[in-house]
Parts: structure tokens; C-alpha cells; sequence
DNA sequence: ATATTTATTTTAGTTGTCAAAATAAAAAAA
DNA sequence: TTTTTTTATTTTGACAACTAAAATAAATAT
């Protein structure tokens, strides 16, 4: 198991975007292709271009002199070079202010916000609590404006320098058309957010819900980048999973997300919100675990106490040694456990990624859950899947978000408007 | 519900391989492009190809003539057309005599193979019994080269005309390499059927589990054909599940099939042959139901019966209300309802295929099963995700790993031997 | 017979890519 | 220092895969 909690690792790391492996991705202009590889290395030579790519040293040469004149990307003095024998290579890399992104993570109670340059890079970072209830669709629009006003000012980048706002909210969000089929921090259902954003600001507006913004985060930034196939599972108030096929992001049949919470562990099992039973999200959410606190905790719950305390509660009473309070965490970890363990039997991911930024409580965050899924999947002559925690930044959602709306633009600025 | 125990259709409806949607397919040579589409439509004129596969019609009379040139491609006369307005179009057709390839289906009771031509059409079929035993690879295959040989000399196919074999088993098998990690069918693991096989006939072979091929053969012929996402799920002596992406069979990170059977549905349930609890097989295989038959049925089960008769004893009781009987398939199709249940959360797939040649106790393919596997699903603004059942004839596995081949030696023949 | 319509073929580019030769820029060797 | 060697990049000429548009073919409708 590792837990990483790193954010200078990051900065470090050169580049941005999924590691490709197999040479040349087929189906897009080489142009593109270039860029993102560039991209993706943070610093590339036109030899580099020409061996991975596999393409001649002469469209190398063609391709980025292209790249140059549209302002794309400019040649580095790389000083600091090992010393070789012949010509020295010339590095590349992508002109960072080719264009700006804006990345925003909607929540119920607090919204997070990055402006990204056109190397992936935050400039600006933007936060703003809101009150903890759903709320009407416009309001929500003007939070998103006071949001967006409070990342702009403060840096010489303008509005209209942004080509695209990428936006994570929890909820059923179709990616494709931009519509919120429902959320938690909505009162209405069928909003489409996507088209009055767009109308608004006049830019490409791309949704999509938390879940993906959080794979996208790891697909672009984290371990999920040398990775064709992985998984990406949150536990939030519930449980979300983001997958990663073939180094893009599955959005299933229908385009709406694919739901990890509501997958069955248990026949008849513990009653969900969702109104069914035995979903993975009953033993796991903060509502399921509260349910069980009174009877475990008895008069040790204060009168006036909330929902909050009472969990918290419950927490450092297993953590002191309290035996009741303990096993409500450890059945939670346990199913888990299983419900990871599904998810590796029906996917055959090459990893596994626990991923949040609350991890509040780390029971759910144990080896003993990395161990536990191990036993409950056949390894019957394959290798065990990794799975690893990972702790990030509260700003990852909204990367995440960037990247999704960094990809977008790439489409249409760099390629010829050609989706994948 | 829909129960479609259907052969003549398939003869009826033109072409096989799967039908895309989306214009061209991206990465593929156009040649091959417009070369499998006209064998998806089974006829297509040269405007067909042009505006299908959004190609100038210079460039259709250019390939297409490349094709008829090199033998794959021939004109065909049609009669029997609706009359309109101008020049008539000429459809095209594969020549069927371009090439063959064998499909075989092996198991451990029965093995079929088919022989069929580059149309898909089957020319000829074999079956052969063999000892309900494991044995040695050796052995199998003896048996593999006597169920070739009674496939072959009925017709005037030789065997230098065949390019390629796909062969589909139960267990555990490398599609790339070719190793069957695992198999019932065989005592001995890791072993390099591929390789042995190649070197036998001399000949591109392709190996896959037996779910693969089923799920291929509803992609090549079936419902599949029509449909990007789907999964196909199918009860024999364990519980196999194929998926198919993107019009694509998808084999996971480490290229192992996917083991619905070995999803959880239980926490600590019921004992599982693989060693561990709360399968889904340990509810709905042989010897799952049989394992429940003795407590049920007590003293009706005759001395000397083996399993199998015990199995049918306890399905004809419960046919005929023994109460006891009923509970034990009943049980068995709540769980199956789950296991359904949870591969729609994940993958959100568009249909999910319920398949499988036997279906000898049809407590599991019922319409109860798929009503219960809606209700298991959170619709949450979705289509709810539909579930067919289908019955086949033995033969479809057989024709599954013939579209294997198939698909492997267009590449090498048509393609420039580059797999997608 | 003639016009109209649709399918296919021909023609004359355009584009994207490559192989190979030429040039450039450095370190190593003479 | 000068020359050689090595590696990176650019230039050149050629080719393959397309395309758009014009020409031709083969039918029906007028």
C-alpha cells in the first residue's frame, strides 16, 4: 500500500496528460499527436518526436515548424543538458500562454476553482463556501460567476483569453449534451447547466460529474498516466467510481456515470437513500454510518448534537478503543473490500486507485482494506491488481475539471476540431 | 423479455461483423475499412461505401477495384431491385472462396467445430465426444485433429485453404500469447496451445476463453452487431461474462477474461470452489444447486444416482411444486439478478445478452430474473438497461471463434497485417 | 428521341508522409 | 588547431492516398 499525500511531486514532474505507450495514436492528425506528446513530456526534441511518435525525422521537422508559426509551441535553451557527442538537441515545449483554461469543482458547500495555462500549469486558484443546502439552477450560475470573478482579477490573464471552462459537480451530469440530470446541490432535475453557461460567457463549457474529474486528475496529472486501464473510486458522501479504458475515460452506454455506490454487496441488505437495498453506498456513507452510531454510542451522543458531531463522535470512540464503534467501520471497510474487489473481477483494472480529499475516516483507508481485497479476488495464475490510496490537495477536483476542458480545446485548436 | 431461439434468422439477414455507426473507423487502412463493411452489409454498391464511410467516390472505385483485382471483392447482379431513377447501382459482394477458416468449441464433454468461408457463412460441421474427463494436453490435441478431420474432407475444402483457427475453451487464456493459463479441460497449467497448434498445422491460430467467443458471436451475428457497448453472460458449468466497448471485445488490463462468476454477492456466503465465500457461481452452478438438492429432496434422491441426475431429480420437482426445490432456484435467480444487477451499475452497458446453448433450468432465464434485475438498478433519469435471453444452438460457440479467425486473418490478408 | 437522374470512372490536383541526401553543431581524435 | 566522428535537424524529391470536379454510363421519365 501507499499513501501519497504530495503536491510538490506534481510541480516536479514535467508534463501533463496520459503517457502513451504504443507509438503513434491512430485515428488523429499528427499534428495533434505531436502537441500532446509535448505536452505530456513537458520538454521534447524533435529527434524525441521523430523515435516515439514513429515518424520520419523529416515530418518532425515539418510538423513542429508548423507548431512554432501557429504560436503553439517554441524551442527551449536547455542549458542544463548532459553533454552527448553530436549536434545538441533542441528541446520543445508548449507556449504556456497559447490560451488559459478554467477548471471549477462545484460542491454543496464549498466550490473550488484553478486557472490553467496552456501547459496544464495553475495560475490561479479560487475558493468560495456557499451555504450547505441545494439551491435554485440560477443561483448556482451566480456562485459560479462570483467564483470565476474571484480567479480573474488578481492576474493579468483575461477572460477572454479563456477557451474553455471545465466544470465537476456530484450528481447524474450527461457529459455529452451538458445536462444535469440530477444533483444534490440542485433543486430541480434535467438543468441544462451546459447551455446556460455557454450562453453566458460565450466559451466551450464542458461537464461532467465529480467522479470523472477526479479520474481525469489522475489520468493527467497522477499515477494513472503511464496506465491504459484503471480505476478510480471516491468516497465522498457517496461512493463514486471513474474509469480509465484504453487511457480515455468510460462513460458507459448512455453517457452517464457508471455507479460503484449502488452496486449490490448484500441481498436484502441495509436500506439505501436511493430507496433500494444492500447498496455498497449503505454501508459506507456518512448517513449509513450515522445510522448505526446511536445504538453503538448510547448516552454517550449529547443532546443538541448533529449528524456531524455524532460521526465524528464515533470515529474517536474507535479510535480510543471503543469495540462497538469499531465494528461499524470495520463492516463498512469490509464491504468496501467487496465492492472493490467486484470491480477488479469484472474489469481487470491495472490498478486501483483510492482517491479523496476528506479520507476523514481512515478506516476506510487501511492496508487492512488493500489486504482484504487481495483475498476476495481470484488470482488464479494472474497477477493481483495494485491498489493504492492516494490523498490529495482539495484542488485536485478542479485540475481534474481543467484537464477535461484543456483536452477539449486541444481538439479544436490543435487538430481540426475532431473529437476522438 | 424476449426469448429468441433463433437459426434461420441469421441465414436471412446479410453480412456479419459488427455494424458500425460512426462513419469510418479511425486507424484502420481504408482498404480493409471498405472491405469489412461490405461483408457487415453482406451487399454494398460503391455509393454505399462512399457515403457510409464518408470517402469521395473516386477513392470507393479505386479500393474497391484494388479489392476485386486482388480476389476479395466481386460484383454481383442483382436482379430483384427496387426500381428508381438512374444508373443502378452495382453491388458488391466478399468472394466467399477467398479463404477459410475453421472455429472450434471446446469442452470437456463435447467439442464442434465449423468450417466457414470468408462470408461467415459455415460450409461445414463437426462434433465430437469425448470422455467427460481432464486429460492431458496431448490428448486434446488428438482430439482437436480428429474433430478437424471429420470437418474437412465432406467438402471440397482442403486444409491449405484454411488461414487461420480460432478455438475457444473454458479457463483461463492469454488471447495474446496464446497460453492457457488454466483450463478444466486439462491437468496441466500454463500450457502453449497456441504455440502447439501453430506448429502442428502451420497455420495463424487464435485462442480465447469460451465467454469471448459466445460474446464475439453475438457481436459477428447477433444483437450484438448493431450495439457499441454490451455485455454477454452465460451460465454453463461456471458463470462467464464478455464485454464488448466500443465495438471491440474488451480483455482487461492483463488480458485474462473478466470473472463475473467470481463477483461477490455475498458477504461470508456460501462456500465456492475457488476457495473463497459469496460467489456468485457458489449460487448458481451445478454444483451449487446440488450441494442444496440432497437437504431438499432427502430421501427421493435414489442411491445410486450421480450429480447430474440428482440436478434434474430437484428441477422437476420444483417444477412440480415441491416447495423446498423451488426455494433453491429461486434463491439461485435472486443472486443472478444481482450479479446482472451490478454489471449494469458499472458499465452502464446498452443490453446485456443472457446466453447460453443449455438453459436446462429455466428458473434462471425467466422473465422474474430480468424484472428483478430492473428493480436492482438505480434508473435515476437513465434507460433502464435491457436484457435479453438467448437460446443458441450449440453451434454458435463454435461460430464465435470462426469470427475470431476471421477478423484476425482480414487483418493480415486485407489490412497490411496490422491489428487494430 | 430527349431530358433527367443516379452511379461510376477519369482526371488533375493536394496533402501528408517518407527515405535519403545535405547541412549543422557539438565532442573526440589527430 | 584541424579533422573526424557523431547526433540532430533540414532540405529535397518522390510516392501514396485522398479529393473535387468533370466526364461517362445506364437507367427512367417526358
Amino acid at each position: 500500500m501507499s499513501v501519497s499525500v504530495s503536491d510538490e511531486l506534481f510541480a516536479e514532474r514535467k508534463g501533463c496528460g496520459p503517457l502513451l505507450q504504443r507509438g503513434r495514436r491512430s485515428g488523429l492528425p499528427l499534428r495533434q499527436q505531436v502537441f500532446e506528446y509535448v505536452r505530456s513530456q513537458g520538454h521534447a526534441a524533435r529527434s524525441d518526436i521523430a523515435s516515439s511518435l514513429d515518424v520520419s525525422a523529416g515530418s518532425a521537422t515539418t510538423i513542429t515548424a508548423d507548431l512554432i508559426a501557429s504560436g503553439l509551441l517554441q524551442e527551449v535553451d536547455e542549458q542544463s543538458r548532459e553533454q552527448g557527442r553530436g549536434r545538441p538537441r533542441v528541446a520543445l515545449e508548449v507556449v504556456s500562454t497559447a490560451g488559459y483554461v478554467i477548471g471549477i469543482k462545484l460542491a454543496l458547500d464549498v466550490h473550488t476553482a484553478v486557472l490553467v495555462d496552456f501547459n496544464g500549469k495553475v495560475v490561479a486558484e479560487a475558493k468560495l463556501s456557499s451555504r450547505d443546502q441545494p439551491r435554485a439552477t440560477p443561483e448556482l450560475l451566480d456562485e459560479v460567476d462570483a467564483l470565476i470573478s474571484g480567479l480573474l482579477p488578481n492576474h493579468s490573464v483575461a477572460l477572454h483569453e479563456v477557451h474553455a471552462i471545465g466544470l465537476g459537480l456530484p450528481g447524474i451530469v450527461e457529459h455529452r449534451t451538458g445536462q444535469v440530470i440530477w444533483s444534490s446541490m440542485l433543486h430541480d432535475r434535467n438543468q441544462d447547466l451546459g447551455v446556460l453557461l455557454k450562453d453566458r460567457y460565450g466559451l466551450t463549457i464542458v461537464l461532467d460529474n465529480d467522479a470523472n474529474m477526479l479520474t481525469l486528475a489522475e489520468l493527467w496529472f497522477g499515477a494513472g498516466r503511464s496506465m491504459a486501464d484503471f480505476a478510480v473510486v471516491t468516497i465522498e458522501s457517496g461512493v463514486g467510481m471513474g474509469l480509465v479504458l484504453g487511457n480515455e475515460i468510460y462513460r458507459g452506454a448512455h453517457g452517464l456515470g457508471l455507479e460503484l455506490g449502488h452496486t449490490k454487496v448484500q441481498l436484502d441488505g441495509a436500506l439505501c437513500r436511493c430507496g433500494q437495498r444492500g447498496c455498497l453506498e449503505a454501508y459506507l456513507a456518512d448517513y449509513a454510518l450515522n445510522r448505526e452510531a446511536g445504538a453503538a454510542l448510547g448516552h454517550l451522543v449529547g443532546q443538541g448534537s448533529g449528524p456531524e458531531d455524532t460521526l465524528n463522535l464515533l470515529f474517536e470512540q474507535a479510535k480510543s478503543g471503543h469495540e462497538a464503534a469499531q465494528t461499524i467501520f470495520r463492516r463498512a471497510g469490509r464491504f468496501l473490500s467487496v465492492g472493490l474487489a467486484n470491480v477488479i473481477q469484472l474489469f481487470d483494472p491495472a490498478l486501483i486507485i483510492l482517491s479523496g480529499s476528506q479520507m476523514k475516516y481512515d478506516y476506510l483507508y487501511a492496508s487492512e482494506i488493500v489486504d482484504d481485497v487481495q483475498k476476495l479476488t481470484l488470482s488464479n495464475g494472474r497477477k493481483p491488481c495494485k491498489v493504492e490510496i492516494h490523498a490529495w490537495d482539495d484542488l485536485i477536483w478542479a485540475r481534474g475539471a481543467s484537464a477535461l476542458a484543456l483536452s477539449k480545446v486541444t481538439d479544436s485548436v490543435v487538430g481540426h476540431g475532431v473529437a476522438a
